[in-house]
DNA sequence: ACAGGAATCGTTCTTAATGTACCATTCGGG
DNA sequence: CCCGAATGGTACATTAAGAACGATTCCTGT
């Protein structure tokens, strides 16, 4: 029952761990990916290690199949539910979110824009049809948490497309 | 002279090294304070902890000021500016941003968006003409890459403020 | 001119996250 | 029934993040 820090990757586990009632790491791999590992992924590594970590701390309980692959299976404790519970509820910790791109990166360096964006406006193009497919999947479904959180990827993913555009065709 | 592995960190150190001619670790924090940290920020110790690993690789030299402070002078390497050209010149690996944002994620896992949403637009106001100030401060100078970032990171938070207001008032 | 606090400058230690490579089990098809 | 693909899991090394603390220089009031 050793005290840890929750991380941001804590928070995801729990909150998938209690949305499925219990999970395999395997499980929250594919859980991840298709969805929420969009706004902010998780190696899967972590996905094994935080579940464990989680565990030591008293806020998942770890029990083991049987049969031959023995994978472990978790489920959330009450500590861990109310430990999710009071994150939810709590104002939002103020780190701005960074862009982090690495193409954006060059260029603040001096690259040459036209090069990089012809690229980036193609896959982030690609993203954001993805992404409306996925809106699609999810309009009829009772998952408004989600559907909100993939409109503002939509809404960014728009702004890369026109910025990189603008750049690809510049003084062209 | 330990080959390691060159890391976006490791790029940002080199390219503020090799604009600024020297830089002592202090230097760096204050350039990354003041303009690429928007878009990528680094943690104190990494701005001390990166010139080193990037010395034993022989990417940068290290001379110490003889008084009182000893502070570490680093200057690149025609290997540090090489790595660095062309990194520069390639086409950046294709790791798509992700937003990483603690009040999106809470909304995703179904926290209230009207709560989160106020704040989040205050906040992003802020940031939004802080942007705006620095953009005029850059117009005059002939800084095209940290300008054209900069635009990025306008738009961005454009569409930030324009998403949690959306949220903020929505059946108010 | 000097005491003391603020600002500047730097390091250490611990924990979390990333990346990569690899190993084991199950399943489906020829 | 065996072999390769997909599934499921682990280990390990490196890098990043976070927090706490330590030292030097500068400035100001008295």
């Amino acid at each position: 029952m050793e005290p840890i820090r929750l991380t941001p990757t804590s928070y995801i586990v729990l909150g998938l761990v209690i949305e499925a009632g219990e999970a395999t790491p395997y499980d929250l791999k594919a859980m991840v990916a298709g969805g929420i590992g969009n706004l902010w992924s998780l190696q899967h590594t972590q996905v094994y290690a935080e579940p464990e970590r989680l565990t030591k701390a008293g806020y998942l309980t770890e029990t083991r199949e049987e049969g031959g692959r023995r994978r472990k299976v978790y489920r959330v404790t009450p500590a861990g539910r109310s430990a999710f519970g009071a994150w939810l509820g709590e104002e939002p910790s103020a780190d701005p979110p960074e862009l982090r791109d690495i193409g954006l990166l060059k260029v603040f360096f001096g690259a040459d824009p036209r090069q990089i964006a012809a690229r980036q406006v193609r896959e982030h193009r690609a993203k954001l049809s993805e992404y409306q497919e996925l809106e699609q999947a999810l309009q009829g479904a009772d998952v408004s948490g989600p559907l909100l959180a993939l409109r503002a990827g939509l809404g960014h993913e728009r702004e890369w497309v026109r910025y990189w555009a603008e750049l690809a065709d510049e003084d062209a």
